[in-house]
DNA sequence: TATGAATGAGTTTTCATTCAT
DNA sequence: AATGAATGAAAACTCATTCAT
């Protein structure tokens, strides 16, 4: 029977293999990667991956499904909220940049490997309702006459979404410079660029 | 010799498996399918994939290229040009919603399988070149007081690539509709949200 | 973590797969089998050749370095020794013999596939080491007296080895009887023959 | 219908393709090259090797048996001559070398590609024949108390051969300078080693 | 839990050969 | 004669997954 000692070394077990997939995933891309690599960056025999996941597939998913799953509670809950849209979209900036402060590995596989990828298709319900709710404040804003209505809500929401998604590329791939001050900027910038444009 | 009606026939078998590849592509993604999908589509045997292309990664690179050029040259030019910065963003977002007006699984396989993959890293100059294109735009418009200098050009540049792609893979994947009238209506929206904002 | 006894059962399969190359090697030749081939010789599926092995290459090194290095061991053994030139090309050619005995499959592939091969260009260096240490050994008889110094050291070697290599050829292709006895006499006659000559 | 002209321009193809392909069978091994790198290196496109030979195997098998066959011809005169073995052997290995001198890129394919190779076996009767007529030569002065008789024949007959071809790798490989000096002394060295011995 | 040997389906790529022009 | 486009069988190699220990 297992102790509560095991069950928490089990726990660790799969959360250092999660890590080192975040990591492999992010340096070979998800096709580009063996489970061995995964398991050699792990420090973890390969057979090992496969007590904690079914498959490949299963590690992606459950290191994409942890993260966005946070990322739609937060954006569900700024819909009870009664403080401004352009605030409501700050908090949503933040919170994603936060996330790729904590770990840009891991939100660059979230973003090359499942959002904008082909294989990413099997979670498209999951992200289409984090561009619906987005589109939702939009459209509270809308009709509370805090944004105009020229655009509708789901494009403003596409557009605003993929803003950010640019920003965290252009540091992945170092178009952008990416220190701790410009990382807090970012957050005003983006919601700044797309609430009151450029020329604003 | 080949003749000169041979040279003909072997640059259209060329442009077929080019095509085909781009509807595999799109459907499949680049690593979900097999070469023989492409000769497939072609209606060729695959060995003449290989006869024309050293690889497969060859033939994405064709397609990203060829397009991604004709990219760089329209935006290139409109350096020389003494437009409004507005107008220039305008002419960029309506090249690429043209393109995929024109072939949006083109569109798509640049996008999902390029500027965002791993793979494409290695197209990693010039697709940042296109973005420092846009960037010396912008930063002529903040020069001229076109623009407030608030953010940085090349910041804006990523807001405003970032803004089209995702727009983009909006009618990709469905998340927005993408009627002719969507796709006119697209070139003005992007700019009007990126250069006044949502609440101009 | 594997234990003894999958340690040794790992070894003895590997042991396995290299007995079954030669065979196969020795029939089909390098280039004229498949790696399945060799598979199905061991008895074990395709893929674990590729667990023990980095490639089929790697398969063909293996069988000559193991072979060609105790010769060399053999051959470097015979510098130390302050025994006569004649008795020395003794011990190689029944070394080489009763390798040929041992296993005259995998002499046919050592010298088939390697050391006139152009694919064994790869051990040219290891090739060329026990002709020099032949070299040396009609050097040192030429100096001591022993041999006449008409021909160079380097040329005696290539000329008692080529000797050797043809009598295992003519072994293996059928052009001479291979009885037991006939290999014994063949020592004999091949340091008989380069040493006092036909006419003797 | 083909003039005179046109026949002689055929033949100078024809050889022009073999010539070429002695080079490239020389330089990459029968079976590490493509029927285009032998069209390639004659400059004609590779079509034409199939107008000329029934396969890349007939490319091969031409150029042995075209030179094998001059071989087998001097061999068999010595037959019904009545000068001293040694003499007879002088004029082998005087005939071998000259066609290395004549052409080593030639000896080489031969002796790497066909007389010790797996995929020759299938000229092994022709190669057999020479083996046996300098057999033949050694057994009638074994007969006329030229040679003793220690060894027979045909293993005489082998190390004398082997001795040659040994030699001839070693021009080949670099292990033995291959000065025009070089290859005048090795005619008789190798006659003076097998029959005189390195102590005579 | 943990290991890594074992499997074999699946994929890219090569290249001899054919054939229309 | 000459060309090189077209074919597709064949082979090396990869790697997710299973499983005995």
């Amino acid at each position: 029977m297992a102790t509560a000692r095991q069950a928490q070394n089990a726990a660790e077990r799969r959360r250092q293999i999660l890590d080192a997939a975040v990591v492999v995933f992010a340096r070979q891309g998800f096709t580009g990667c063996r489970v061995s690599d995964i398991a050699d960056e792990a420090g973890v025999a390969y057979g090992l991956v496969y007590h904690y996941f079914k498959s490949k597939d299963e590690v992606l998913d459950t290191l994409f499904l942890e993260r966005w799953d946070v990322m739609l509670e937060v954006i569900k809950e700024l819909d009870a909220d009664a403080r401004p849209a352009r605030e409501k979209l700050k908090t949503i900036v933040s919170f994603i940049v936060e996330s790729y402060r904590h770990d840009p590995e891991l939100m660059q596989v979230i973003i090359v490997e499942v959002t904008r990828s082909v294989v990413g298709r099997r979670h498209l319900p999951k992200i289409q309702e984090a561009y619906e709710r987005i589109a939702d404040i939009v459209a509270r804003a809308q009709a509370a006459g805090e944004f105009r209505d020229e655009v509708s809500p789901q494009f403003a929401a596409m557009a605003f979404y993929g803003a950010i998604e640019q920003v965290l590329t252009g540091w992945i791939f170092g178009f952008l410079p990416a220190t701790p001050a410009d990382l807090d900027q970012a957050k005003h910038h983006v919601v700044e660029t797309v609430c009151s444009g450029l020329d604003g």
